[in-house]
RNA sequence: GCCGACGUAGCUCAAUCGGCAGAGCAACCGCCUUGUAAGUGGUAGGUUACGGGUUCGAUUCCCGUCGUCGGCUCCA
């Protein structure tokens, strides 16, 4: 997750622990590689710290061992972090030998930069902490002693590599990323916390509840659905499909390749070509793989004259898209290279532009609740300050158009200035999951560019042509992120409206196999999904197996339910309903499912 | 794409120093006929990702390719 460093944050103790912390793990990998080692920064992050290195050989797990051991002997000796304010020039001679504090002290000598990257705004003070052996050039603040770092509330995480400053084309360093604590109990909830992530990672769920795989052979980023991830698919996109048409969407459908000329008009040949398929020749011809849907909406808009009175026209499509997404971002579900998202465009009078985007936007927020979505920030997104189209009154009146409709829907927002598309200002939403992740699925965008390329008009009341304006839009994103983040909120035990196996039917012994069936015949006739578990196994292992597989509801069937008409309901709580009759059950589940619980 | 780690049965994982590739679960065939999270016996299952090299001999060592994982960068 993307880490945002808050002003609270970095003024709180634990922030400075941390930042202690990393310089202790510095001296740590110093003393290692004696004379060998280059420093360059460790900063506090959301849950701990991190320090990047230059060094000689790549860390192995087992080095970070012994840095984690080396850095508790420190913590022990108790050592003052004092602080020393200094010139530039005198900086430059301390640090002669570390290339990149070198660069670090350019940048605030000529006040260009902190340490971060981030142009200062004061006049820069250098300043350098030294505890123990070890000195860094470093704004601070730190614990006043190296004993006020918990040593039992400390853990290095894992290495890996990164830019220096974050530049793929400046050398690639070492990091080591290690997590602090005020106390061992946090660390202890700390790792519990990464261990529930771990358990909910959809692509282990995916694979123990059988519900997509991604195989090599087929192609890396290429998902296959199985039965039951498509049949959770299939009803989410129904309800979708439903909640559209009765918001005054369309449903439109479109093709997956199209002419490259196409591709020319719409300028993705000129923007977006290093992620699109390569092109494909026929009849002396090249056909693209689509990568988005909007020139195919836009060629159906243009399929006629469109007069003011008929807008806004909304063409909403579940579009599979294409993209070709560098090897090592692929990621499960959440980063794909084929995928279908919930697309649509609308086509509306500038007049009508702020109706429009309240009716997005609430319609979003509804459709996200009904799949248990709480908790949301929004981000607004203005104009890139370099590349970008249109005019400046469009941009104006289109930022200030979702401006206003966010105040409105009362959503709490954060401005992302500059980080609107070439083509136009958006509205990004990540949502909060069960465990406090964000994940960004919606997002909002006005189109400039295409409206002017393909040349999008409707004659307005005068009998002029006039430009509409075209917002991009798509809810939950793409049903393959979307369908990975809720597997992860939920933990694999979705709603009983989206279970793919809402009921387990488990006969006790094989007498009552035949009751079993007639019950679920009966549930089946109700609408209600259910298999039986026929197998010669025992009871126990039928329900464990029911247990595993998140099912809501098992019905236990022996000689007592059979004679009664009834069934025994288990959930997968683990609470036990005890016996009722068919009827009963039914109408519970229905109530469930109605209730989208 | 970059740095690092990894790739053994459907799944989860073993295999000492380079010396006949193994277990549990799942599958299949039986026995048991079961009351709220794994009853039991047996059978089958492998070009150790792929290609090359070193060696009498490679899952093991080396090189390459592909893929996966942790990050970085990117993500209209």
């Amino acid at each position: 997750m993307p880490i945002r460093k808050t002003e609270k944050y970095s003024e709180t103790p634990l922030y400075r622990l941390r930042h202690s912390a990393s310089h202790v793990m510095a001296q740590a990998v110093m003393e290692m590689f004696p004379g060998q080692a280059k420093i360059t920064i460790g900063p506090p992050i959301e849950d701990g710290f991190y320090y990047d290195f230059d060094l000689p050989r790549p860390l192995t797990p087992e080095d970070l061992g012994q840095i984690e051991s080396r850095m508790r002997e420190i913590i022990r000796g108790d050592h003052p972090f004092v602080r020393r304010e200094l010139s530039a020039a005198e900086a430059k001679q301390l640090f002669a030998d570390q290339p990149y504090k070198l660069e670090l002290i350019e940048g605030l000598e000529h006040g260009a930069a902190d340490e971060d990257g981030n142009p200062l705004t004061a006049p820069p003070v250098i300043s350098i902490y030294t505890s123990d052996t070890f000195t860094d050039l470093c704004r601070g603040p730190h614990v006043q002693r190296t004993g006020q770092i918990n040593p039992d509330a400390l853990k290095l995480l894992n290495v890996s590599g990164a830019y220096w400053r974050g530049d793929e084309k400046r050398p690639m360093l070492q990091r080591i990323y290690g997590t602090a604590w005020d106390s061992a109990k946090e660390l202890e909830e700390y790792l519990w916390r990464l261990e529930e992530a771990k358990k909910r990672d959809h692509r282990k769920l995916g694979k123990e509840l059988d519900l997509f795989s991604i195989n090599p052979e087929v192609g890396p980023g290429l998902v296959l659905w199985h039965p039951k991830g498509a049949l959770v698919r299939y009803l989410m996109e129904d309800f979708c499909k439903r909640e559209h048409l009765a918001n005054g969407y369309e449903l439109v459908d479109s093709p997956h390749v199209g002419r490259g000329h196409l591709w020319e008009t719409s300028g993705h040949l000129d923007f977006y070509r290093e992620s699109m398929y390569a092109g494909m020749e026929m009849d002396n011809e090249t056909y693209y793989v689509k990568p988005m849907n909007c020139p195919f909406h836009i060629m159906i808009y243009n399929s006629g004259l469109r007069s003011y009175r008929e807008l806004p026209i909304r063409y909403a499509e579940w579009g599979s898209v294409y993209r070709y997404e560098k090897p090592g971002v692929l990621h499960g579900l959440m980063r794909v290279r084929g995928f279908t998202q919930d697309d649509a465009h609308i086509f509306c009078r500038p007049d009508q532009m702020p109706e429009e985007i309240d009716r997005v936007l609430k319609f979003c927020l509804h459709i996200l609740r009904a799949f248990g979505f709480t908790q949301f920030h929004a981000y607004l997104a203005t104009r890139p300050k370099e590349k970008s189209v249109g005019e400046a009154a469009q941009w104006e009146a289109a930022t200030e158009a979702l401006r206003a409709s966010l105040e409105r829907s009362g959503l709490e927002y954060a401005l992302d200035e500059g980080g609107g598309a070439f083509y136009g200002p958006k509205i990004d939403l990540k949502i909060a999951d069960a465990i406090g992740r964000e994940w960004q699925c919606s997002t909002i965008q006005f189109d400039f560019n295409e409206a002017a390329r393909f040349n999008l008009h409707y004659i307005n009341e005068a009998g002029q042509e006039e430009q509409p304006y075209m917002i991009h839009r798509a809810l939950l994103g793409s049903m393959e992120r979307f369908f990975g983040v809720m597997i992860e909120h939920y933990a694999g035990a979705f709603p009983v409206w989206l279970m793919p196996v809402q009921v387990m039917a488990i006969p006790i012994a094989d007498r009552h196999n035949e009751y079993a069936q007639k019950v679920a015949d009966q549930l089946r006739r109700a609408g209600i999904r259910v298999n039986v578990d026929v197998r010669t196994e025992r009871m126990n292992a039928k329900i464990r197996d029911a247990q595993m597989q998140k099912i809501p509801y098992m019905l236990v069937m022996g000689d007592k339910e059979a004679v009664a008409g009834a069934v025994a309901v288990r959930l997968r709580s683990g609470e036990d309903k005890g016996a009722m009759p068919v009827e009963q059950f039914i109408a519970m589940v229905n109530k469930a499912v109605d209730s989208r619980e």
